[in-house]
RNA sequence: GCUCAAGUGGCGGAAUUGGUAGACGCGCUGGAUUCAAAAUCCAGUUCUUUCGGGAGUGUGGGUUCGAUUCCCACCUUGAGUACCA
């Protein structure tokens, strides 16, 4: 009987699906073990062989779990909301769950045809209601949370409304936005219904703020830092601009110490874990402020001018501009009231200097002093409505800007103007000891911060007034190297720029910041290696040593890292070296023994400090205590833990994606509740943003939520007071996939995301298979959400998958094939009349092996072009040929890297080239569309270079092609056979072959002829030890994930009992066993046509017996100064002694010693001999 | 620049508690079978050689009786990441 791959395999495919052989129990005596793919989003292309390849891997544990007695989890889904879909709808209309649908059929079928052992009974789809109900159930239990840093994890929301309640927010101790006021429990009882949602819109671990995010005009929507490579967008390559935006944010940097603390219990590849912890980026170091001396600002002058261009100086706000016609006006024409206080405050009763009609941030306030950051208003009469307008600005100004703000009436001040004067007095007094006692409480939680990580302190930035000084605050990781500092640098963009910058320096300043604001971002990353800055004039003082330190602006510093300002410390660090040289500022050297006059000393171990007073002597680590010990003494720095890794933006402007149970009430947004859900992503006419720039969502003409009535209706029904907005942003791509691992274990369960009793049982997956490129992304997301839900009694365990391994790339052998290009040379003179020199010349191809060089290859051309005389003899030389490769399609290249030419001119994407001219292999010339015999077609090769596999690369090659000629078995083997899983590898078809009569071979050994002949006789001593020796190799190799070399065992195992002639039952069944999860069809038939009746899928693993393998002699290497020269058998039981004696005797011995005493024997006993002398 | 991984025949790769380098397969060469081809089978295939042998795992050192394997320096390739203070 011959081997049919073609009808076992569909046989077989049939019969696992409709006896559901691979259903995972859903309670089993038996151990579990969950085996996952990452699952692939179905893009219409469709599989490549480069795809199949972890799956394959995967499988094959899977089923070899199955036959140690394991109850398997090995399912399989879709991740497949994503982009492709919606860029296919745009362009085409049709939409994208229909385009998802019709892919998913292909991946299944192309799946399926491999003969993958997945229990599709739980297939998940991201793109599904029944599952994105959860993805929205999980993202309002995520609204619902805050990260408490007492107890390191995410509690109920409800908890910290009740400390507010009962103690404010001062003990509070979370992962919050930085600029939160504190208040007590009174002021939070105050709050409005509004306020109070804001206030916890700041804790959330899912919170709507401003972000700056990477903004994609070409696709429409914000991209996550991991989408973007080298500044622009991964899928496309379209640019992408910095853009302030209304977003969802995940609150992942709560996580970043678990995160990677977490890394050191699971077993994931080292460069993968690299990857998460350089993502991660923790840098431990120190806060270090450094206070600014007074600068001497310009008098006459005011503000306002200023204000105009230079943020950082102005009281007013983004807005100021505008408003400052109105203040001027409002002061021409004051209230009574105001006319009356203002003459008192004029005239300095106070003693102090007021403005009136003054802008502060976004608002006019009535009276203001700078000095003791003091406001006074003046109210006319109130009404509710006034009230409320008037709290929330006394709420911005106290709690953003730092000022008090007192109130009195009209009746006040014009019945007992005494009293109010008397009160603005006190208040200014009070205003004094609470600048001070700001001062003090700062540099206090400064010194607390080492213990317990609050937000940052702001930097004190008082008035711009006389008296109180600004001051820069910095993180280093050095803080050892502090007495190196000899100026500091802050990025052009730092708010205090434009407050310290002085006169004369002013000029140079402003021009240097222009022309860094021109410049992109982008530009300033490529262009790392030009030194450029401005020195602002003004100094700071060295908190340690007292000396001033210069102050300069560069680009060198971002404004987005950090603080924004850097102490520089030339000595020791490369950029602040080359700062400081280019701008001829001294470079004090703070080490003791190193030579700084060429390059600085970036090495910390081993270094020791010098010059730098109480440091002087110490070694690195040591001062670096000592440094953060003094400073939090003293009270101007604190030890800090500073994360690169920033919170994720969570929303996109997208059609094809999860919709936010979210709608907004009063501006705020408001959870649907979950026994709601799912809420259906909604119809629309056209899947772009609309005219007025809003998602496509606001296409949406069904998209409103009925408060009352619980469900979407109408946008027409917004009119009604009950009947709100729906959010119309979706959830970016990462947010199905972050959690599917945890639904595998309970698919298809209506009343929640999974049963607790499933995820108790089935706990996290074993063993994960996937692509490194999603170290960053998909790999950190997941990690995240398992910790919340964790965090939230959710999910048992707070790692998700045990063990990854990332399966490396296959990449395809591109077929080149080379053009001709005929150009006349520059700079010759030809006359006019010969211009058409190179119009008779043709398109040429010329065959790879004809040529070794450019030289050669451009004498070949006009040798041919002489002979066909297309060519002028007389112009030869002023002709240039130039070659150019071209991707030719691999399908039309054999094994030998001939092509067939007929087939490339005939190609639909050569078409341009049906008249071209080919020089052949042999010589032949090829040409002008002539009908080319069978053999003459194949005349002319390609090269052929290994590149990604890629559809604009041609080489793309196609599972569905290989299974269709050599069996789905063998592209199993084959795929496994080229090299160790996790390693890039070429995919040369040709290789198949070897595989593919393996298989044949193999099958043979049950035949004789057409029959199947198997005996029951006992298996003979050299069958045993060839069968068990296989048993233990390939068991290890399934352990070890070395699948390639299980391959070259069984070929090796055939190869031996082909030889032996074994037709054992003994030796073939188990060998069935052994290899079924390798090549799954080929094994069930002959386990069937051996007489069985069940799946040899659940059969037990062969047990490995060493006593088949003992030996009783060794053919020892005899080597001579390690070199071994011949070998020699000896029986094991030899003692050392009588090896040697046998050894010596030995007629090679004397031969390579040549008559020489060996000055040493080395024998190690059942390994080796190796004479030395 | 930094971090990580990897360099072995014509090609994919095998061999590590340090012990016979090149398993297994592709390709190639020769042979058998065939009218012929495919398929199949057999033999050979690291380089070099005066046919005794000699050299050889990116380069140069080191440790060792013995190094593809361990250590140091360098070179090359690939991946990730980046004015990260």
């Amino acid at each position: 009987m011959q081997y049919n791959h073609q009808e076992i395999e569909k046989n077989w495919q049939k019969f696992w699906a409709e006896n559901q052989t691979f259903k995972a129990e859903q309670t089993s005596d038996k151990p579990k073990y969950y085996v996952l793919d990452m699952f692939p989003y179905p893009s219409g292309a469709g599989l490549h062989v480069g795809h199949p390849l972890g799956y394959i891997a995967s499988d094959i544990y899977a089923r070899y779990k199955r036959h140690k007695g394991f109850n398997v989890l090995h399912p399989q889904g879709y991740d497949s909301f994503g982009l492709p879909a919606e860029q296919y709808a745009i362009q085409t209309g049709q939409h994208p769950a229909k385009t998802t649908e019709d892919n998913i059929k292909t991946y299944r079928r192309q799946l399926d045809q491999i003969g993958f052992s997945f229990d599709w009974s739980r297939e998940v789809r991201t793109s599904s209601p029944e599952y994105y109900k959860w993805t929205q159930w999980i993202f309002i239990e995520l609204f619902n949370s805050w990260y408490n840093k007492d107890t390191d994890k995410a509690e109920d929301i409800s908890a910290l409304e009740k400390i507010f309640k009962k103690e404010g927010n001062t003990t509070v101790n979370a992962v919050c936005d930085e600029d939160i006021k504190s208040f007590s429990a009174d002021e939070w009882k105050a709050f409005s219904t509004k306020e109070k949602e804001e206030i916890l819109l700041q804790y959330r671990l899912t919170f709507l703020s401003d972000t700056e995010v990477n903004w994609c005009p070409a696709l429409g929507t914000v991209l996550a830092n991991d989408e973007i490579v080298n500044g622009v967008s991964e899928r496309g390559s379209h640019p992408v601009i910095r853009k302030k935006m209304t977003q969802w944010s995940m609150r992942i940097s709560a996580y970043a110490q678990r995160l990677l603390d977490g890394l050191e219990k699971i077993d994931w590849p080292q460069p993968l874990k690299d990857s998460q912890t350089n993502w991660i980026g923790r840098s431990q170091g120190a806060m270090v402020s450094f206070e600014v001396l007074s600068p001497t600002l310009s008098k006459g002058k005011g503000a306002n001018e200023q204000s105009k261009n230079a943020k950082g100086y102005m009281t007013g706000g983004t807005n100021s501009y505008l408003l400052l016609e109105k203040a001027k006006e409002m002061r021409a024409n004051p209230t009574p009231a105001e006319a009356i206080l203002w003459k008192q405050l004029k005239g300095k009763k106070t003693k102090l200097k007021f403005r009136q009609q003054h802008l502060i941030n976004d608002y006019i306030v009535d009276f203001v002093c700078l000095t003791r950051k003091l406001i006074v208003e003046i109210d006319g009469k109130i009404h509710d409505y006034q009230l409320e307008k008037d709290a929330a600005r006394t709420l911005e100004l106290e709690q953003k800007s730092g000022f008090k703000v007192i109130r009195f009436k009209n009746e006040q001040v014009i019945g007992n103007l005494d009293k109010v004067l008397s009160d603005i007095d006190k208040e200014l007094n009070n205003q004094f000891y609470a600048l001070k006692e700001l001062e003090k409480t700062i540099t206090q939680s400064q010194n607390t911060h080492t213990k317990k990580d609050k937000h940052t302190p702001p930097t004190v930035s008082l008035s711009s007034g006389k008296g109180v000084r600004d001051r820069i605050t910095v993180f280093t990781t050095r803080p050892d190297t502090i007495y190196g500092v000899s100026f500091m640098t802050l990025a052009p963009e730092h708010e205090l720029v434009a407050k310290i910058t002085t006169d004369a320096q002013k000029a140079e300043v402003e021009a240097y910041i222009k022309a860094t604001a021109k410049r992109s971002e982008r530009d300033r990353m490529a262009d790392v290696k030009t030194i450029s800055g401005a020195f602002t004039g003004a100094y700071a003082i060295h908190p340690f040593s007292g000396e001033k330190v210069q102050i300069w602006i560069g680009d060198y510093v971002l404004a987005g890292y950090g603080t924004g300002a850097v102490m520089a410390v030339p000595c020791g660090d490369e950029r602040d070296y080359a700062f400081a040289k280019h701008f001829g500022i001294p470079i004090p050297n703070i080490f003791e023994g190193v030579d700084i006059s060429e390059q600085p000393h970036t090495d910390k171990e081993g270094t020791v400090i010098a010059n730098s007073d109480f440091l002087s002597g110490l070694k690195y680590k040591k001062a670096l205590k000592l440094a953060i010990y003094e400073m939090e003494k003293r009270g101007f720095g604190y030890g800090k833990i500073n994360y690169r890794l920033r919170d994720a933006v969570f929303s996109r402007q997208r059609y094809w994606g999860e919709p936010f149970p979210v709608y907004y009430k009063d501006g705020m947004p408001q959870m649907i509740d979950a026994k709601h859900l799912p809420i259906v992503l909604p119809e629309v006419e056209k899947y772009l943003p609309t005219e007025d720039g809003k998602p496509p969502l606001g296409n949406a003409t069904e998209w409103a939520w009925d408060s009352r009535a619980k469900k979407v209706v109408s946008n027409e029904k917004l009119k009604n007071k009950t009947v709100y907005p729906l959010e119309l942003n979706t959830m970016p791509g990462w947010a199905g996939s972050s959690w599917y691992f945890n639904r595998y274990m309970d698919a298809n369960n209506s009343e929640a995301f999974a049963s607790k009793e499933s995820l108790e049982y089935w706990q996290n997956v074993d063993l994960y298979i996937g692509g490194s490129e999603h170290a960053t992304g998909h790999l950190l997301y997941a990690r995240f959400w398992q910790k919340f839900l964790f965090d939230k009694g959710i999910v048992p365990v707070d790692e998700f998958a045990k063990k990854l391994i990332n399966q490396g790339m296959i990449l395809g052998t591109s077929a080149f094939v080379f053009k001709a290009t005929a150009f006349v040379k520059n700079g010759c003179a030809i006359d006019k009349s010969n211009d058409d020199v190179i119009e008779k010349i043709p398109t040429i191809f010329v065959s790879k092996n004809l040529f070794t060089n450019d030289d050669k290859f451009e004498t070949v051309v006009k040798n041919y072009l002489l002979d066909a005389k297309l060519l002028n003899p007389n112009f030869a030389d002023l002709v240039m040929i130039t070659k150019t490769p071209l991707h030719a399609d691999v399908s039309l290249v054999n094994a030998s890297d001939e092509m067939d030419v007929e087939g490339f001119k005939n190609h639909p994407l050569n078409k341009e080239y049906k008249d071209a001219v080919f020089l052949g292999k042999s010589g032949k010339v090829l040409s002008f569309g002539e009908d080319l015999g069978e053999e003459t077609r194949w005349d002319f090769t390609v090269a052929r270079e290994v590149e990604k596999m890629s559809k604009s690369k041609y080489n793309v090659v196609n599972p569905d092609d290989i299974v269709a000629e050599y069996g789905a078995d063998a592209l199993r083997l084959f795929e496994m056979f080229l090299g160790p899983l996790e390693q890039t590898k070429p995919w040369k078809t040709s290789g198949i072959s070897g595989v593919s009569s393996f298989l044949k071979k193999l099958w043979k050994l049950y035949f004789n002829g057409e029959n199947l002949e198997i005996s029951d006789e006992n298996a003979t001593k050299d069958e045993l030890k060839t069968l068990h020796k296989t048993i233990k190799k390939v068991e290890q190799d399934i352990e070890n994930f070395s699948f390639n070399t299980s391959v070259s065992t069984f070929m090796i195992a055939v190869n031996e009992l082909t030889a032996l002639k074994c037709n054992k039952r003994e030796i073939l069944e188990p060998l069935l066993i052994l290899l079924s999860p390798y090549a799954p069809h080929i094994t069930e038939e002959l386990w069937k046509l051996l007489g069985h009746k069940t799946s040899i899928s659940t059969v037990d693993f062969p047990v490995f017996e060493a006593k088949h393998l003992i030996e009783s002699a060794k053919n020892y290497p005899i080597s001579f100064n390690g070199k071994m020269r011949f070998t020699l058998e000896l029986p094991l039981d030899l003692s050392k002694e009588e090896i040697e004696k046998t050894v010596m005797e030995h007629e090679k011995t004397q031969a390579q010693l040549e008559g020489r005493t060996p000055k040493k024997v080395i024998i190690v006993p059942g390994k080796i001999v190796n004479i030395v002398g």
